[in-house]
RNA sequence: UGGGGUGUCGUCAAGCGGUAAGACACAGGUCUUUGGAACCUGGAUUCGGAGGUUCGAAUCCUCCCACCCCAGCCA
């Protein structure tokens, strides 16, 4: 099976970083970086950043850290930093033993601070923070210039060692920038660099009451680690100047090129952490790895795969345009991956029992089944067939519709991998007039799955013996939302939350094969979609599948098209 | 009504002054022991709008319009 090629990714960024490699802007050297805040789990959105950022280093030789990006104690958490690490991992990257803390830097990141005051860049302010908010102005008005701007340098030493050693209240001083009230970018009015936080730090504890704010603690993380390109999202664009501010003012050895990219949005779900976060604590989804989630985790339960993700984030581009990206893009590229190596078995989710009539009592035989119609290497199982089996309900319909070619009375179809069986009675339950039961007869002749005499059939169903076939527990999931954009529209982004996002299904039959398997590997179930067991939720004896995707299902679009 | 960005098919996205790639979606068709897969075909006379420069403009210039981001001691 030939392996999909794409052609190379190649995008604006990469231009950048092309040219730079001519002009020797960074001696050729590339060097990148992840660097997530540990303050939740990774989702999608983050997988295009992980694919860009890892996939230009290797590209171009070069290297990718991984950094936790850990500089507000609150809400960051050594949990999700495991997730994090667990997540970039089975994406498929390696930071090899380059995993850094931001929280490393404090003591250095300190240091740099002093250094700015000691060159008047920085100085120690003592307004609040709603006057702070009252000078800063507005998108229009430029903002007015604190009282406290010109304390001298020995005063802002001293200021901020007090503020380090633990002498002030949380919020009565900060450490600002000195730049420029007036400046039309409010990113520039004197930002805040430092503030105090008494707040326990999940990994440097009590030692610290003061943390850096981002725009201190990135550029100069990013520096640390001789970060030649710094790779963010579009929101950060007003902070570039900044950015370079600092490190111009600290004269760094390392000046990374900041650039910035537009922010995944994927259509049918939401994105933000601030919402997954809100999901998750209000119980609309049963956790992170809830298989809705758009989480990494999620995904992965449900059964995507991360050669799926990767050719997903390959395939969306690179570029500053605002978009929404079709949630079937991201479901094809998972049918496009499981339908080259997903073993077929046959499940049968709800149940319909088929009596073959002329087929004797006690006979049990057993069809060699292949995993895969066109790789052979996947290999074959044995499938038991009996006198009772298990069809699926939709496969049969007693007044069938003209462009409905499977069993109905009278009509013959082929049992996949088996004989052809024709439907001679229906059994009905007296009182719902539902059909309950369905005889047929089989023809021995059809074992190969051809008639002798050349006859056709229209349909091949799938199925599973009665007797042989085990219960399981199959869960089918649909979009998170009903709306292809919950946060474009009105009100509350859960007020448009599927309620049919999931479907428990607790009758469902499978294959006998399928009772030992304990991985977390993915099957076709044949003519319904792909399915990943729940390690989670599945017990000795009844396993529990996720549905990852349906399989395109053009007989679903005719039917849905006349009912319309 | 400041500043920073972005506008090319339903959704993404190439295009970098020489006459609109590709993918997904959609619509037809071939084939088929999955109404799956695979394969073939179809589609922007036009690039947010209006002017201008040019032999020639999605690409250059001018003006206009729309959308996104910024007034956390979040990132």
């Amino acid at each position: 099976m030939a392996q999909i090629q794409h052609s190379p990714p190649s995008d604006f960024i990469r231009e950048i970083i092309e040219d730079h490699s001519r002009t020797k802007r960074f001696k050729g050297r590339v060097a990148t970086r992840f660097p997530p805040e540990p303050n939740g789990y990774l989702h999608i959105g983050h997988a295009k950043s992980v694919c860009l950022n890892f996939g230009i280093a290797a590209q171009y030789g070069g290297a990718c850290n991984l950094r936790m990006d850990d500089t507000d104690p609150s809400g960051e958490t050594q949990e999700y930093v495991d997730s994090i690490i667990r997540d970039v991992k089975w994406l498929g990257f390696d930071w090899e033993d380059r995993l850094y803390y931001a929280s490393d830097y404090y003591e250095q990141l300190y240091q740099y601070a002093v250094q700015l005051i000691k060159e008047s860049k920085a100085y120690v302010c003592s307004l609040s923070a709603d006057e702070i908010r009252e000078h800063r102005g507005t998108l229009t008005e430029p903002g007015k210039e604190s009282p406290y701007r010109n304390r001298s340098v020995e005063e802002n030493l001293d200021l901020f060692k007090r503020m380090q050693a633990g002498e002030c209240e949380d919020g009565a001083l900060v450490l600002r920038a000195r730049i420029d009230m007036a400046s039309p970018n409010i990113v520039m009015r004197d930002p805040v660099l430092y503030r105090i936080k008494r707040t326990h730090h999940y990994r440097t504890g009590n030692q610290w009451c003061i943390y850096p704010m981002y725009d201190f603690a990135h550029c100069l993380s990013d520096s640390i680690e001789k970060i030649t390109h710094s790779i963010c999202t579009l929101e950060f664009e007003n902070n570039r100047p900044l950015y370079d501010w600092i490190l111009d003012g600290l004269k760094t050895e390392c000046h990374p090129q900041q650039i910035e990219f537009a922010r995944l949005n994927l259509s049918y779900t939401v994105l933000s952490k601030r919402r997954l976060i809100e999901l998750v604590r209000k119980g609309y989804v049963t956790g992170w790895d809830d298989p809705r989630m758009p989480t990494i985790a999620g995904m992965r339960r449900r059964g995507y795969t991360p050669e799926a993700i990767r050719s997903f984030c390959e395939r969306i581009g690179v570029a500053k345009n605002d978009s929404i990206i079709d949630m079937a893009l991201l479901e094809h590229c998972v049918r496009e991956d499981l339908n080259e190596k997903a073993p077929r078995v046959m499940a049968v989710l709800h149940p319909l029992r088929v009596v073959i009539d002329n087929y004797p009592e006690s006979r049990v035989e057993e069809f060699d089944s292949p995993y895969h119609p066109q790789n052979p290497i996947l290999g074959s199982r044995k499938v038991p067939f009996s006198r009772v089996l298990y069809i699926e309900q939709e496969d049969f319909m007693e007044n069938p519709p003209k462009k409905f070619y499977r069993l109905s009375p009278g009509r013959e179809v082929r049992l996949r991998y088996g004989y052809f069986i024709k439907c001679v009675g229906v059994v009905k339950d007296p009182k719902t007039g539902q059909v309950v039961e369905v005889h047929c007869t089989y023809d021995p002749e059809t074992r190969s799955g051809f008639a002798p005499d050349g006859r056709k059939v229209d349909a091949t169903i799938h199925w599973v013996s009665a007797e042989h076939s085990i219960s399981a527990e199959v869960r089918l999931y649909d979009r998170l939302f009903q709306v292809a954009n919950p946060m474009g529209e009105e009100g509350d982004f859960t007020k448009y939350l599927n309620p049919k996002s999931l479907e428990i299904l607790t009758t469902c039959r499978v294959e006998p094969g399928l009772a030992t398997i304990k991985s977390e590997d993915r099957f076709q179930f044949e003519r319904l979609g792909y399915f990943c067991l729940d390690l989670k939720d599945s017990i000795p004896g009844r396993p529990a599948f996720n549905r990852v995707v349906t399989l395109r299902d053009s007989w679903a679009k005719l039917a849905g098209q006349e009912k319309k």
